[in-house]
Parts: structure tokens; sequence; C-alpha cells
DNA sequence: ATTATATTCAACCACATGGTTGAAGAATCA
DNA sequence: TGATTCTTCAACCATGTGGTTGAATATAAT
């Protein structure tokens, strides 16, 4: 099984929709059915199953067929691979230079 | 001035295109005009300059007139933000439930 | 075998996105 | 003033997104 690198775009356009952090936080505890999540919502079941197809093109989420059922569980190393990924952003910018407020009181 | 709260939606979009997470990073080494980003890319000004107003939507950067220029700097608190938000999806979900080996050399 | 349940798939729709070009504004330079 | 530079804005276009409905498929229950 080849190791897939993570492809940020997928991962962060799936962060960027309501519905789809709501389900990924419902997933802290355990496992559920589409069918499970679904009931929660008020949009159709088959906007729901896009929406797991989006969480699972990021990585963010495993399925697991048992019988008729998809099970779905969290990724957790991928929400733990964009927190370091992020990192590289975290600038050391002197905050001075964002502030007027601060510029206009050191002249 | 009142302090607006982050809209993760935007937040998460902006950062779900290559172009502006290679702008976010540019900006790691100081201030920018509009123009001296642009050219560093292929496709139009009007386009850099889009890109620009969606990261301002999502508080990543700031922008600061001085006389017809356009002077962008790094707004490292959002990034920090996301990160801090990111904590509640970091779940504490058994990996030997997302890993069938596992489960089957166990049995 | 029939029926019910869980899921997938395809077609469709309204709207957003990422890009283009060209014109219009402002600030600076000669 | 006139020309140049930097930026903004509007119109346009192709494609993607988030939602819908309905049909098809596969498994399970009676």
């Amino acid at each position: 099984m080849v190791e897939e690198s993570l492809n940020y775009n997928n991962v962060f356009h799936a962060l960027a929709d309501e519905t789809r952090r709501d389900i990924l936080l419902q997933l802290n505890s355990g496992e559920k059915t589409i069918t499970e999540i679904a009931k929660k919502y008020s949009m159709s079941f088959a906007a729901i199953a896009k929406h797991l197809n989006v969480l699972e093109a990021a990585a963010l989420i495993f399925k697991r067929k048992q019988g008729r059922l998809q099970v779905i569980s969290p990724n957790p190393q991928t929400v733990a691979d964009i927190t370091e990924y992020l990192k590289q952003y975290e600038v050391m910018w002197d905050k001075r230079f964002n502030n007027l407020e601060n510029i206009l009181k050191e002249n």
C-alpha cells in the first residue's frame, strides 16, 4: 500500500464547510454509519453522502464497508499533519508594524 | 474598533488554494506591495488582486494604503487561531480500529 | 421470494470560484 | 499639464460546489 502524501487543497477545502466540520466533530465520539450521521441534518441523505466523499478525498475520514453499512471513522493523522504544516505559516512578524496605534504612539 | 471573530469558512477556503498559500509564505519575509507580489506569478495582476481580497476577507493579511501603493502584511494571529481551533479535532481515537491489519493480528 | 433498508449514482439547478480583458480612478513623475 | 504607475472595478467565461430528486444496486429481514 503506497502512502499518499496529503493534498492540502483537498484538506482545507473539506474543512471550509460548517457541515463537514460538524460531521468530523461527531466522529470524535466514535464510528458512525452514514445513516446515523445523516439523521442529524435537515439536508438530504445524498447531500451528506457527498460531504463524506469530500472528507474521504481529503483523508479526514476512513470508510469501511460492513455488510450493507458504511462505517465512518475519523483519521486523526490528517488533522495532526495539517497542524504541523501550518507551523511554517506562523511567521515572526513584529506586530508593531501591523498596528497603526503603536506606530503613532512611538512618534 | 470591534474585534470580529474569525470566520472559519473564509479562513479554510482561503488556505485551500496553492497560489494563496504561496503568497502567504512570501509575506514571511516582510511587507510587499501588490505589484511586487504579482510579478512572481504568470497570472494576471487582477487575479492576484482577487486572491489578496480573499486572504484579506479571511483576516490572513492586512492591507495598508501608502500613497498609491497597497502594502500587504501577514496577520500571524489568524494562523495561530486556526491552529488552536484545530485542537478540538485532534481526537483520541484508538488507531487499532482504523487498522485492519492489527485487528486481524489480534484474532 | 418479497420487502425493507443502506448506499450509490446520474441528472439537474442555482450560485460561487478562478481566471480573463478592458476601462476607470488616484497618486506620482517629468 | 500630461504621461506613467498602481490599483480597483465591472463584465464575462468555464468550471466547480452544494444542494435536490429519482433510479439502480446490494444486503438483510420476514
